[in-house]
Order: structure tokens, then sequence, then C-alpha cells
DNA sequence: AATGCCGGGGT
DNA sequence: ACCCCGGCATT
């Protein structure tokens, strides 16, 4: 099937040959690149587009390292730095195109200097971001590694970025030797130990003569399996996808424990100086904070956000980027079942009890919020979270510790995902408003910048001066596939571009779209710039009025794509259009 | 005849 | 889920 649509389309591109038609939209050169079709011109030198899919292939390897090293962390603050709405606005774009876009985004998998083009740019970078987050997803385990045998503590004079190739090597051989053999426990448990009474330069001299020790053992086993820095690659990833297994039995185990179990665990670890898992360290900061503060969690910087990014950022440059694949932002496209999205599974952040402090694989936090009316407090552990309802809000003071649960009613569990701080928040989105703002869990009601759902809202934070731009496209994907049962929550972004880059009120149009009936929304009428959340509205309105038995949907008089565009760009058409369904983007 | 869309089918 | 298209209603 795809070959028939290219066909057709190649065909047509043909037909239009010199039409001229050049529309400014990346289409044409899509096209261009698309396998039968002869390249436009000799890609000269901002050549962004053009980059043949055998070419793409050769990056993986080394790429990663130049440009990754530093980075990796990258995935959560960083991406910040590099384009955090473009990752998210890579997927989008994946949307609009579908198929054909995509996989040629495989393909291409290094990230280049890309010339100066807009959309075209906008494009490359989503994919390149695309792929840099897998990159970092690998280096991520060998960060960790490093993070774990080398860089412990003060230790760390061992470059980072550039000239790590033999230490690289080194922190290699050791991480898969810590994951392979069991004397590694040992030596895990033991260091543990020694870290509970000692400090920091205490535990660098420990880890480095533990090290120091393994090292010597490993080589020995090594000299069989390491030859080539290649191989220990190989290696390497196999371990670093093994290390991501475990956590599920984790999880499960968690669920059982007892909440108390649980939260004693999790803040004594806390405590100890020896997390070092990165997601476990989040929590340290965080919870000593609030603990000691005593509260509420204000985030001085930003409107009230207590965001994860802030701690993750300065408690640990090598904040683990876990698998930032594509699904992690599935929770954030479809914001229509908030809490849920973050739900279930994820109770394995507690997992803290883990004898190895293994990465994990993801980082989902659970955190406690306290449901009392004006008390929007939120605590990491749950006897915290008792506690404080029992003497803030039951005035029981005496019997700290006794617990007649009667606490549990007044809080909720609610599960922050940390993965990165796009990631992280976006999924938090749903949720967090509320908290954030240190106010009372009454619905939260965005305050005024946020034109946006609650996820808008998020990447609007996060947002560097590139946002501005960004977003909109990306609600302007969704919109176009609204008509394809895109979740009900599109946010009426802002529409900027286009394909022709012609449609700017478009976007916002579209969202009427999502319920079934009328194109009649009392919300429509609203303020267009800002966006409107109708969506929660309708959901309830529109159902029952029209009899599912609808009537034809009025033809709609206004322009719809095909008369904007002609048959000439049919790709440049909403995806509902080409489809022959109700036009999307041009509604009545 | 050209359009806009629904309903349905294929992958 | 995506995509395409027959066919009907409308323009």
């Amino acid at each position: 099937m795809q070959a028939r649509r290219l066909a057709k389309r190649s065909s047509l591109g043909s037909r239009r040959g010199n039409a001229a038609l050049q529309p400014p939209g990346p289409a044409p050169a899509r096209e261009g690149a698309l396998p039968g079709l002869p390249l436009p011109a000799p890609a000269p030198a901002p050549a962004p587009a053009p980059a043949p899919v055998p070419e793409s292939w050769r990056p993986p390897l080394p790429p990663p390292r130049s440009a990754g090293t530093g980075p990796p962390r990258a995935a959560g603050a960083a991406a910040a730095a590099s384009s955090p709405v473009l990752l998210l606005l890579g997927e989008e774009d994946e949307d609009e195109e579908g198929g054909s876009r995509r996989r040629r985004g495989l393909g291409r998998v290094q990230p280049k200097p890309r010339g100066g083009a807009e959309e075209e740019d906008d494009d490359e970078e989503d994919e390149d971001e695309e792929v840099v987050v897998e990159v970092v997803d690998g280096d991520d385990d060998d960060e960790d590694g490093e993070e774990r045998f080398v860089a412990l503590g003060p230790g760390r004079q061992l470059p980072k970025g550039p000239g790590r190739g033999a230490l690289k090597v080194g922190s290699i051989k050791r991480e898969m030797a810590f994951t392979f053999q069991p004397e590694d426990l040992k030596r895990d448990s033991s260091k543990k130990l020694s870290h509970q009474h000692l400090f920091p330069l205490a535990m660098e001299e420990d880890v480095k003569t533990a090290d120091t020790k393994k090292v010597n053992r490993v080589l020995d086993h090594e000299k069989e399996n390491t030859r080539s820095i290649c191989l220990l690659e190989q290696k390497r990833k196999v371990v670093s996808s093994n290390i991501d297994v475990p956590p599920a039995r984790k999880s499960s185990e968690e669920l059982d424990m007892d909440k108390v179990t649980a939260a004693m665990v999790l803040t004594s670890l806390s405590t100890s100086p020896l997390v070092r898992s990165p997601p476990v360290r989040q929590n340290e900061g965080l919870s000593g904070s609030w603990k000691e503060g005593g509260g509420v969690p204000s985030s001085t910087s930003s409107s009230g956000y207590w965001s994860w990014s802030a701690p993750s950022d300065q408690s640990n440059p090598s904040t683990p980027s876990p698998p930032l694949s594509a699904d992690s932002f599935k929770p954030f496209r479809s914001p229509a079942p908030p809490d849920d999205g973050i739900d279930e599974a994820e109770a394995s952040n507690l997992l803290f009890d883990e004898p190895i402090p293994r990465k994990r694989k993801n980082s989902m936090k659970v955190m406690f919020k306290c449901l009392w009316k004006n008390c929007g407090k939120v605590l990491s552990t749950a006897v915290g979270m008792q506690k404080h309802i029992r003497t803030i809000h039951l005035g029981r003071v005496g019997e700290s510790d006794y617990s007649d649960g009667e606490e549990d009613f007044y809080y909720t569990e609610i599960k922050l995902n940390t993965d990165s701080v796009a990631d992280g928040l976006s999924s938090l989105a749903p949720v967090s408003p509320s908290q954030s703002l240190a106010s009372p869990p009454t619905f939260p009601i965005p305050d005024s910048s946020r034109t946006e759902t609650p996820c808008a809202k998020t990447e609007t934070k996060l947002m560097t001066p590139l946002s501005r731009s960004a977003p909109t496209t990306l609600y302007l994907v969704h919109t176009d596939h609204a008509y394809q049962a895109t979740p009900p929550v599109n946010i009426p972004g802002s529409a900027k571009f286009t394909p022709n880059g012609s449609s700017f009120s478009i976007s916002w149009q579209s969202p009427p779209v999502t319920f079934t009936g009328i194109p009649v929304s009392p919300t429509h009428s609203h303020p267009v710039g800002t966006g409107e959340q109708r969506q929660h509205t309708h959901t309830v309105l529109s159902s029952p009025p029209r009899g599912t038995v609808s009537l034809r949907k009025p033809r709609g008089e206004g322009k719809k794509c095909r008369k904007v565009y002609g048959m000439e760009n049919r790709d440049m058409w909403c995806t509902a259009c080409r489809w022959k369904k109700a036009c999307q983007r041009f509604i009545d």
C-alpha cells in the first residue's frame, strides 16, 4: 500500500514536474528524498534533508559518543538546552506525515549540523532528536556505570567529555564485570556498608581500592572476552539491556510492601550517602528539603511548579535519562485520562531496597499528596504524609507513631515520572498543577499563562526560546489528526507552521472537531489566541443531544483543503481531507 | 461536474 | 491505527 501510495505520489510529482508549484513546504523536498525519485539537486551546502539512508546508518556507533558524552544526561535538563520541545515536536511530526516520513527519519540517524532551513529544518531536528534520545539512553547506561564505579564522590577527576576514550573502556569493562559477576554483589554490598558510616572521602578511597581489585580480577576474566572495543561495545549494550529488565519484579514487590515499610526504607536510603542511582537521589533531595523545610515545595524560581528538574539538575549531573523513547511521550499525548497516564506499574519507584543499586529503567516516583482542604502538601513518604495529617490536620500530636489508618483517607498517592524533564513534566501535568501551587487540591485551574491544557503548560515552562514555535507545530499537527481519533485532548495551540506556512488561524480552529456534532460550540467563540479548554465541557455536553443517527454533517461551506491547496498539493491537505473525511483544518 | 464526507474495506 | 476509496449528498 505504501508502494501504491508512493507511486501515486511520485507520479503526481512528475506530473507537476516543472509546475513550479514548489510550495515552501517540506513536501517537495521529501518527495525528492524518496527512493525512486531523483534528488532535486546535488544537495548543496545546507543539505539537511538529503541525508541518504545508507549514510545515516554509519553514525550510530561513534557519533553518540562524541556528541553524547557530556550530554547524555542531557535527556533531562540538557534536553532543555538542545530542544525538549523539538523532541516533542518530533513525535508530532511523525504523526502528521505518517509513515513515509517516519521511516526516513529513522534512517537518518545522525544529528548533523543543519543548515538554516525552516520547516525542513525542524523536521530534521525532530528526527535527530529522536535519535539522540536513543543514544542518550545507551550512553546513560554508560554513564551510570561510570557514575557508579568511577566517579562516585569527589573522585571524579575523570574527564567526562572529550578524552574519555581509555577511561571509557575501563569503565565499560568494569561495568561488564559488575553485571556479570556475582562477586560484584559482594563488593557492592560491602561498599554499601562502608558507606553507611564513612564520609565521601572515605568512600572514595574505598571505592578506589575496591575498584582496583576488581579491575584486576576482571582483567583476567576479561582477556578472553574483551579484545576490541567493538566487542566491548556490544557487550555493553547487552548488559544495559539486561539491566532494564529487573525492575518489573520490583514493582510488584513494592506494591505488596507495607506502606510504612516502604517509606522507612525510602527514608533510610535517602539518608545514606550511598545513594547513587539518580532517581533515588532526587528523592533524597526532595524529601530532605521537604521534611526540614516543612514544606510546601514551592519552587521560587518558577511559578510554583516544584519541578523535579531542579533537583535533578543540581544534585546529579548525570541525571538518568531513562528510556526516553517514543512511548515516553504517550502519556503526554493522551492527557485525556489525566491521572491514569502515570499510574500503575509505577510502584517501581520504591524499589530502593534492592540489594544492588541498579539503574532503574524508569524513574517513576511516588509522592503523597495531602488532600486536606487547603493543604496541598506533598511528601515523598507515606509515613511522612500520615504524620503530617495526623499532626497537622487531625491534631494528634502525642501518638506520633501510631497510625490507625485514618490518615489514609486524607492523602493520595501520586506518581511522578522523573524521566526527563520534558517527559516527566508532561506526564505530571495533569496532576501537578494543583500541588505545585501549594494551594488546595481544588480543581486546578491553570492560571493565566496557560492558554492550553496542562500539558501545553508544562511545555511552556520548559521552553527555551525555541519553545514558541515548537509547541505550535505540535498542536497543529494534533489538530490534523483529530479526526483520527486523536485523543480528545487537543489543545488549540497556535498555529504557525503548516506545510505551506499560510495557516495561522487554522490550528486552533480544528479542535472543535473533537466532538461529534456541530462545530458550534460556545467555547468556540472564545478568544482564539488563547485557545480554549473546552474539552472538559464538551465531553459532557456533546453526547446526548445529537442523535447518533447523525445526519450527515452539514457540508461546510468554507474552503477545504482541496480547494485551498488543490489536487496537486494533496500532500498538504489535512489528513482527513486526504482520506476523504471531514476536513479538520478548515472547519466551519 | 466538483466537492465534502460517511461508511466500509484493506493492510 | 492508518490509509484509501465507493458512493451519496450538496453545491
